[in-house]
This record gives C-alpha cells, structure tokens and sequence, in this order.
DNA sequence: TGTACATCAGTGAACGCGCGTTCACTGATGTAC
DNA sequence: TGTACATCAGTGAACGCGCGTTCACTGATGTAC
C-alpha cells in the first residue's frame, strides 16, 4: 500500500517532507525569507502547490524548518575546528574565532534579517532544539575560551570575557550589515589589516603604552 | 481659491503631507516598517484611505519620509553633546559615545530590522538628502573623536580608530538586536557594569599587565 | 499469473482575504456679478 | 452685501492582484481473489 510519489521524487529516496525542507532552505539561503511565497518552494522543489499542508501545519512550519536547516548547514560549513585555550598565541586564537564569526554572520545574517521582522516565525524557530538563535552557540564558545586563557595567565584575570564576546559578534553584524546595505561596496571586513586591527584593540586596547 | 481641507487638520496649520508623514512615523517608531498598511496610516492621521496619493508617488515614497523623520527623530532625542577631544577623561568621553551610541540604536534598530528587508524603501531612503544610515553620522564622529585624541596623545597614535568605531557600532547592533529578540530578558546593556566593562576592554585590551 | 478494486499522497484549480491603488463624487472656500 | 458658480483637495467605495490555504479529483501501487 504504497500511494503515488511526487513526480520530483522519483529516482530518490528522499520523503518529501525532507524534499520539500531542502528546497525551502535553499532559497533561504539565496533571497532569506521575506517575499518567499509557497508557490516559490513548490517551483524549487517541483511539486504541487498544496503538498506542503499534507506535512506541515502551516508555511511557517515549513519555513522554521527550512530556517534551521540553513542555519545548521552554515555552521557546519565553518571550516576548522575552534581553537583552545593554551594552544598556540591568544592572537592566532583571537583571529581565528573573528574569522569564524564573520564567516558564519555572512552566512546567516541575510536570512535572519528577515525573520527579525517575523515575530510568529521567530516564535516558531526558537520551539525547534538546538535553536543556536543566530550566533548563540559561538558566543559561548568565544566566552569559554577566553575563561580558559585567563586560567592560563594570557588573559588578565580581570578582562571582561562577556564585553569581548559581545564586542566580537557586534562588529560581526556591523561588518555584514555595511555589506548588506551597499552591496556595491567592497566589503571591510576584506579590507587588508581590518580583522589585525581588531585584534590588536582587543588584545592591548587603545592607551598609549606606558604605566597604567 | 483655497478648496475643502482635511477633517482632521482643523484648528492645525500643518499641512496634510506633514501630517501623513508625521502619522506614519510615528506609527514606524512604534511598530516598524513590515507589516504597516496604507489604511493603518489613514486611521492613524484620521484622514480617507487615498490622500496619500494626491502627496506622494506611492507607498513607499511616504514610508521613506516617515522612516527619515523619525531617524532624524530618534537623533535630535539624544542628550548632550558629543564629548570633544582633550576635554574630560578619555573613558568618561568613550563611555559617553557608547551611552549615545546605545540610546541611538535602541530607538533605531527597530525600524531599521524592517527596512534592511525592503530593498525598494532602502533605495528611496537612500535617495533622500542627509540620510544618516542608521549611524553612520554616529560613526564619524566617533572616528573623528579619536584622532583628536591621538593628536593630543591620549590615544596611541597607532590605535585602529576605524576598528574601535565598527566595535562600538557594532556592539550596539548587537545588545539591541538581543533584546528584540528576547524581549522578556532584560537587556545586558543595562546590566550594571555592561558599559564600563566595555569601556575598560577598549581602552586596555585583555592581555595581562606587563612588559609589552 | 492475471484482473478488479481500494488506498491515499500528490495535484492544481479555485477560494477568500487583505493589500496597494484608483477614481467618481463631495463640499468648503474663493470669485464674479 | 448677497447669491450662484467654479475650483480642486479630500473622501471612501471599489478594483485587481497576489497571497495562503482548501479540496475534489488523479493515478501509482498494494491487495484480494
């Protein structure tokens, strides 16, 4: 008792529940949310309009889902592992988990923008596990292996871990958000020496040097 | 020759396209841009669901005045003037730009999450004169600040000005964004200690004391 | 093995609603006499 | 000064379109005999 397949299945072995999350990810990640109509992912994914109410509540379900999906692949396209504490110089570290940010921000940003003006699809996506809410996860690590420098004695005891993270994934937003509004523009965050420069601020700060 | 005058501007001397734009920001300020239709700003100025047309081109046209005012708004509402080089403490002056900064993102932010999703009012946006773009003023001022302070040498001559701006900038957009996200929570830029711990973060970094 | 039937996911035309926009009409005010 | 008319911004019902959603129908596959 196995009733007709969509056309665009056959060949696979894909459900079309999975099918249809894919291709809604895929224009997420191409145009972001807003101004996406079903009748857009019915085209993506090569099936009738209506197929979508037979596996999801709603168009919102179906794009929290497609959401997730994107923001999940973005994160496992970072390449590299997040350093640790200890090894190698705290501003290696430092650029690596810049660069990591950017990279993930660039990725995601687009999309998030629009579900920031969505508040029932936010409502929605923040009911799905492991939410990582745009950076969430990042931070995190960023603020744990800051803790762990400062156990080591690289960092000072006193630094203040939480005003550095949110430093990092503020200049991440600013950095995507400049290239979002002007796509024209070259892009700062490529421009040669920025990420150096934000390192160095972070790590010494911007008082002469001399007694403190 | 003076011909029949809207309902609601009786008693007033603005004139009705003031009126309109008045109208729709405040509704801007207070809802943001997505979701507002023509007939909420009618309601909103007590004025018939057509006027608009016999102002402004379209829609968008009148959302782009009302997004414009209420930036040029949500400026003119900050306190105090920006602090001047040599004048003061070097963090009291930061500390101040980042307050400032704050202040200005909060009322912002909001609207501005809408028109980063609207390519066509971004445009027309742009089009108007002196359009600030959601604090580009803000940082130029703070650049400009900084290099006062670098010729005065309380800033190291070799401190990354554009790097520290796209920090502030962008750790606005950042504890902003968290509390739209999460409006329940309360917001960490109020959190006491948030402020000063990133002050202290910019001026010295997070390397321990010692030799350099 | 071959044939008739039952099942039910997939199909896509159609529905209803809300939106931006239009336009025939209204009526307050200035002008002509 | 008083009256009839012309002007034109304001009015709001109506239009058309695109959207999310529904549902009567289709047809590929498994089952009964």
């Amino acid at each position: 008792m196995s009733p007709r397949r969509a056309a665009a299945l056959r060949g696979g072995d894909q459900s079309l529940r999975e099918h249809l999350i894919a291709a809604a990810g895929r224009l997420v990640a191409r145009r972001g949310t807003v101004g996406l109509t079903v009748r857009d992912i019915a085209r993506e994914a090569q099936v009738a309009d209506g197929v979508l109410y037979n596996h999801f509540a709603d168009k919102e379900e179906l794009l929290a889902y497609a959401v997730h999906a994107h923001l999940r692949a973005a994160e496992a396209a970072l390449e590299g592992e997040p350093p640790r504490p200890g090894e190698g110089t705290v501003a290696a570290n430092l650029r690596a988990y810049l660069t990591r940010a950017l990279a993930l921000h660039a990725a995601i940003l687009p999309a998030m923008t629009g579900v920031f003006t969505q508040p029932g699809l936010l409502a929605r996506l923040a009911e799905l596990p492991d939410p990582l809410a745009g950076g969430h996860g990042l931070r995190a690590e960023l603020t744990g292996y800051l803790r762990g420098e400062q156990d080591r004695g690289r960092v000072a005891p006193d630094a203040a871990v939480g005003a550095v993270a949110a430093l990092v994934v503020g200049v991440c937003h600013d950095l995507v958000l400049h290239h979002l509004l002007d796509p024209a523009a070259p892009a700062s965050a490529s421009a040669p020496g920025m990420i150096d420069d934000l390192v160095r601020t972070l790590l010494h700060g911007i008082v002469p040097p001399g007694p403190r």
